[in-house]
DNA sequence: CGACGGGACGC
DNA sequence: CGACGGGACGC
């Protein structure tokens, strides 16, 4: 009874952020003083179930101060109402309204919700979704602007998120509320500074402090390589307009570079950025290490950031060849740099006669069996677990749970995972006990997220 | 003792 | 410019 109470009238809701549940089905309107709640809500339900009104009022005159609240039940119909009644004139001889939708209560500033940040979902498909597949899916909710697939920016490959632009905030609003809730379609975030994840696996190193360009040649620097950022491919920014031909001879300074290219816009002009990849990720661990924070020109610092080029992460143990070049490195006369040395460090080192290597299953294969691993004192690197974990057939994945010391391993045959685990547990690998034990079933519900609409 | 649930584009 | 009230459940 209560409940309905509140709903019918807009009171009775709790503090906080209740009140913009769900999120954006909130208006704030700027209208003439003259006009009643009354009037607001026979105007605007057209659009929707209106949940509550209410005109602010001066504490003592009780005048209106001309702004008004009307909460809908959804994002949709208040986007719509938003969309159709902004600059309506409610009265003779009033102004136009204003309506927006209204900033959450929480938020501590009060510039208008633009309808960029309204009309852009940001959504979870199928790897082997084209743009074509997702405009269609989409395009039921409302005209589309345009469809985007994030992909790999070296292989093309689809990273399995979209971004739809619709030309209207009740359209977006739609398609958040009516999907199918496994695309986990969302509101996306501007995009302003440059995305967070890529950015974020980037180097902590504070690119306002320069880095002295020679290193000394004993130390090297401290950085964790089972974290597995680390790839053979590198971004390097540059605010000064380097050439393509200066920046190769950069980064060509240490040995096996195979790729750099500056990245050029549709004009041929100079993005500021070049992609350089090397052979193998010693030489480019202490690519970065040398050339981040390098100023070249003088005065023009380079920022170099390892990037995902998507490739598996087995290559990780070759950082120590990294180690390796530090302690041989001479500067760059020195051209020339045997690797012989590395190859001969075992990649794995275990109390476990290990079969040899076999291939992954393929990722998209149904998990028959799941491992559930647990490493003491602290969990192996991803590319490790693989090696050791397929050489029993049919693995599927590595997972780790970041932050802890447990990881799941995908199989798509029960038997190999069942080997697995009898090979595997209590034994260790490069120093590394493991459980290995069958992992509980998922949990089932998991749609905790809270949703933007 | 040790549990998974996700997510971001590059002017 | 134009941004946040009224009222008071029931563990």
């Amino acid at each position: 009874l209560n409940l309905l109470t509140s709903v019918m009238t807009g009171r009775g809701l709790k503090p906080g952020a209740q009140r913009d549940d769900p999120p954006n089905s909130r208006l704030f309107v700027v209208t003439s003083r003259s006009i009643t709640e009354d009037e607001l809500r026979d105007r605007f339900s057209d659009f929707g179930d209106i949940q509550g009104v209410w005109v602010v009022k001066d504490k003592q005159t009780k005048e209106s101060k001309g702004i008004a609240y009307v909460k809908f039940a959804r994002s949709s119909q208040a986007c719509l109402a938003m969309e159709e009644m902004h600059g309506k004139v409610l009265m003779d001889g009033t102004k136009p309204i204003k309506v927006f939708i209204a900033q959450s209560r929480s938020s501590a500033t009060h510039r208008d919700v633009e309808d960029e940040q309204l009309t852009r979902i940001f959504v979870m498909i199928p790897k082997s979704f084209s743009e074509e597949d997702l405009k269609n899916t989409f395009k039921e909710y409302g005209d589309i602007e345009y469809c985007v697939i994030i992909k790999n920016k070296f292989t093309g490959e689809s990273k399995g998120l979209g971004y739809v632009r619709y030309y209207k905030p009740s359209e977006a609003a739609l398609a958040i509320e009516l999907c199918d809730k496994a695309y986990r379609a969302i509101l996306a975030e501007p995009r302003t500074k440059a995305s967070s994840t890529e950015e974020y696996k980037s180097s902590p190193t504070d690119p306002g402090i320069p880095v002295p360009s020679t290193a000394d040649p004993g130390s090297f620097p401290v950085v964790d390589y089972r974290s597995g950022d680390f790839t053979r491919c590198l971004m390097m920014s540059t605010r000064a307009g380097l050439t393509q031909e200066q920046i190769f001879a950069l980064f060509d300074i240490i040995p096996g570079m195979e790729y750099c290219e500056l990245q050029r816009d549709s004009y041929g002009m100079s993005k500021g950025h070049a992609l350089i990849r090397y052979s193998n990720l010693g030489s480019a661990v202490y690519a970065k290490e040398k050339l981040n924070g390098f100023e070249y020109p003088p005065g023009n610092r380079l920022v170099v950031n390892f990037i995902d080029d998507g490739e598996d992460r087995r290559m990780a143990t070759q950082f120590v060849a990294a180690q390796m070049m530090a302690a041989v490195w001479n500067g760059p006369s020195t051209s020339q740099v045997s690797f012989s040395s590395v190859s001969t460090v075992p990649r794995i080192q275990t109390d476990v006669n290990l079969p040899p290597l076999k291939k992954l299953a393929p990722p998209d294969s149904k998990a028959k069996e799941r491992l559930f691993v647990v490493f003491s004192p602290s969990p192996l690197p991803p590319d490790v677990l693989e090696d050791v974990f397929c050489r029993f057939g049919s693995l599927i994945e590595v997972h780790l749970v970041p932050g802890r010391k447990v990881g799941y391993m995908k199989y798509a045959d029960k038997q190999c995972a069942d080997e697995a685990m009898a090979a595997l547990h209590g034994r260790v690998v490069n120093g590394v006990k493991m459980k290995v034990m069958l992992a509980d079933p998922p949990r089932e519900e998991s749609h905790k997220r809270p949703r933007t609409y």
